[in-house]
RNA sequence: GGGGGAAUACCCGAGUGGCCAAAGGGGCCAGACUGUAAAUCUGGUGGCGUAAGCCUUCGCAGGUUCGAAUCCUGCUUCCCCCA
């Protein structure tokens, strides 16, 4: 076995890859020595709480690096977060979760979730636990004694919650259990290294000291950047609607990948392709629309496939750089009866179709140039506007909302 | 248990009796420009109505008043401080 894992060095270069830090640096390379030696793989740990069912980038940046480690012939150990779920995870956050997830939903998300994670890692050699199977069991004086491990003070060192103690906003107790929870986890799983975000360098950092106390070898963090969203700025997430799922349709994640502010591209390359770092560098040089079809098909390939990612962006350049017409144009039914002699004004037009939700909004669309007819985008010029309407209408709202007419 | 403070549209936030559908900023939508990037510029950002206009909205429920986001009463929620 021990003959299979790749040299130390080699190994670093591949796990340090988009990786923003690693703490403490220098004993990552003992490990590995250690693993090669004996040629017992790493226990790598990473947890993910089942709160939504949406896996996306974001969440993809640690699993890859996880399916690197695989690959690299170590251990992947994926906890999920049944119980820290029902915390919620402050990290970050500069307000406490407002609302707490039940024990069903918890179970219903964690399902999708592995399927989704199977996607990145290859879950036929990688373990699964759920830390509520130790959780359930501890008593309250259980819960005591691992409390009685933690200070306040050393609680008041993250980030966030100094953050929020200086500003004077709540911090409740059970949040304060979430990095407690989440280092105990990694001292049942006996984890050598833990994957995860830079804003859980606390945690990671309060399990060392825990797996100490339990005389295990403490765990080394490996942390990544944290992938900011499509809006170039927030990071990636699910609540902020600014995020690229794993399960999407290849085009709409290619559409999504041409809204990506130039800016984010050297990240993205770097946490979610295996471009060497030089390449990269190359095509960031060259046109940036270029670089970013290349980027969108190699991502879009990872959770489709090739010819899936090469017809995307190829119907990205013809509907939407060139002036075909989209080939998905939806049909949305509209009742004949609505017409007078035929026709019909444009605001009501537009509600009727569904572009607009309400007649305020068609007519601000119609204000502002966004409302077109058919193939020539024939621009709407007022709200009363009468339109004769034919069966096969082709409206725009906008340039990004269309649709045609199914008389009914 | 006691005291202080707060709640305004998607978010932040101004507004202390009529000129308030409610300043300003952010976000968002649309247009121009472009590579559906960035930057910039323009317009818009409660509902119904072709329109005049009508209706609903400033935590909730009442009240005072010709008139309330604004004053009064009760309630709810949140924050802080003291114990």
């Amino acid at each position: 076995m021990s003959m299979s894992f790749p040299s130390v060095d080699e190994q670093l270069q591949i796990i340090t890859r988009g990786i923003e830090k690693i703490v403490p640096q220098d004993e990552l390379r003992k490990k590995l020595q250690h693993s090669q030696d004996t040629g017992i793989p790493l226990r790598i740990k990473y947890g993910i709480d089942p709160t939504g069912i949406d896996v996306h980038l974001g969440h993809t940046v640690p699993l890859r690096k996880m399916r690197q480690f695989q690959e690299l012939g170590h251990q992947a150990v994926i906890i999920i977060g049944n119980y820290t779920a029902l915390v919620g995870d402050p990290s970050g956050r500069d307000e406490a979760r407002s609302k707490r997830l039940t024990e069903a939903e918890v179970q219903i998300n964690a399902t999708t979730y592995l399927t989704q994670v199977g996607k990145v890692v290859d879950m036929s050699r990688a373990e699964v636990h759920c830390n509520g199977d130790w959780f359930s069991t501890m008593s309250f004086a259980d819960v005591l004694a691992l409390c009685g491990r933690v200070t306040v003070a050393q609680l008041l060192t993250r980030d966030d919650f100094a953050k929020r103690y200086r500003e004077e906003k709540a911090i409740f107790l059970h949040e304060c259990l979430y990095p407690v929870m989440q280092a105990w986890d990694s001292v049942k799983i006996s984890s050598d290294v833990e994957l995860g975000g830079t804003e859980q360098l606390y945690s990671f950092m309060l399990a060392r000291d825990l797996q100490a106390q339990e005389n295990l070898q403490p765990q080394i963090a490996v942390m990544s950047p944290i992938l900011v969203g499509l809006d170039g700025v927030r990071r990636m997430g699910k609540s902020l609607g600014n995020y690229i799922g794993i399960s999407e349709t290849p085009y709409d994640m290619m559409k999504k990948f041409m809204q990506l502010p130039d800016g984010v591209m050297k990240m993205y390359f770097e946490l979610l392709t295996d471009v060497p770092l030089d390449d990269v560098a190359r095509l960031l040089a060259g046109h940036l629309k270029v670089a970013k079809v290349t980027l969108a098909k190699l991502v879009i390939a990872q959770y489709h496939s090739d010819p899936d990612a090469a017809a995307a962006a190829a119907r990205w350049q013809s509907e939407i750089g060139g002036e075909a017409l989209p080939t998905d144009i939806p049909e949305v039914g509209l009742d004949a009866a609505l017409l007078a002699a035929g026709n019909l004004t444009a605001g009501k037009l537009l509600t009727a179709l569904n572009l607009c939700p309400s007649n305020g909004e068609a007519r601000r669309l119609i204000q502002g140039g966004g409302a077109r007819l058919g193939e020539a985008k024939t621009a709407i010029t007022a709200h009363d506007q009468l339109i004769p309407v034919t069966d096969g209408l082709l409206v725009w709202a906008g340039k990004k909302k269309y649709c045609r007419v199914k008389l009914v």
